[in-house]
DNA sequence: CTGGATGCAAAGGTTTTGCACGCTA
DNA sequence: TAGCGTGCAAAACCTTTGCATCCAG
């Protein structure tokens, strides 16, 4: 009965760096990145520290189509955009959008979140594309 | 410069009837199900005509949190919403959030299009929940 | 007939797990 | 010192692919 007393250690500090300063790093990427300075970290603390953190809230985890999960260390409330070309996330804010979604009703069902994730191209992909 | 002439077989009609059939199921769910009336389907077609199905819009392909692809064949605008306790996934149908969502501008990034999902719990699991 | 569609099986890639050892608190 | 965290490696999974064969058009 002990309450999980969640250790601090140098493995967990540097992901959430590495983290940080990558943008919506895919675990993979997070344990490439950090095996530069961390030559014998292993894959599974990678997934195991990031799954920690995503449950216990302190990040947050992005399941997008068409790519495998990324990390998120942004709490602030917001969506992402994906770009079709380059497969960017970008981060959205739409106070309004969140205020629509809060009050939509679904029946049998007690909504208590709702994540949206825009499609579309970026402006450098926009461009190539013209160009073609 | 032929046009990939679609053909039409006896594996992609029990596919489709199969996938409208189960609710929002995976691929190997419909490989599961459509094993019991034709045990000699393999994954790799299952695979590759829900695929096909999904690029050419005769179906849509659910990419949502914690599970892996789902397929549905409703092919009308709408979104879906998960319960975090039996996995279930329900249809919800909201034309203003679809308004509003459609209004959203990201800047450097021309969105053309939104998904949405929904978590929360459903009467069953809440009811079950509320009982613990 | 002809080329797309299948079956089969093996490969691929991501994420999870079991275990023994190490290290934080 | 106790037991959570880590490293390592194998397993588990879902999905994709190569290739010979089959069959719809």
């Amino acid at each position: 009965m002990q309450r999980g007393t969640e250790r601090q250690t140098k493995q967990k500090q540097a992901i959430y760096e590495v983290l940080c300063s990558l943008d919506h790093p895919s675990a993979t990427e997070v344990y490439e990145r950090i095996r530069t300075q961390f030559p014998t970290i292993s894959r599974g603390t990678v997934f195991r520290v990031l799954g920690g953190f995503a449950e216990s809230g302190k990040i947050r985890k992005l399941q997008l189509a068409d790519t495998d999960d990324r990390y998120d260390p942004t709490l602030a409330s917001h969506y992402h955009a994906r770009c079709r070309g380059c497969g960017r996330v970008i981060d959205v804010v739409s106070p309004q959008a969140e205020a629509v979604l809060r009050g939509v009703r679904v029946g049998g069902f007690t909504v208590d979140g709702a994540e949206v994730e825009f499609f579309g191209l970026c402006d450098d992909c926009k461009k190539t594309q013209e160009e073609a």
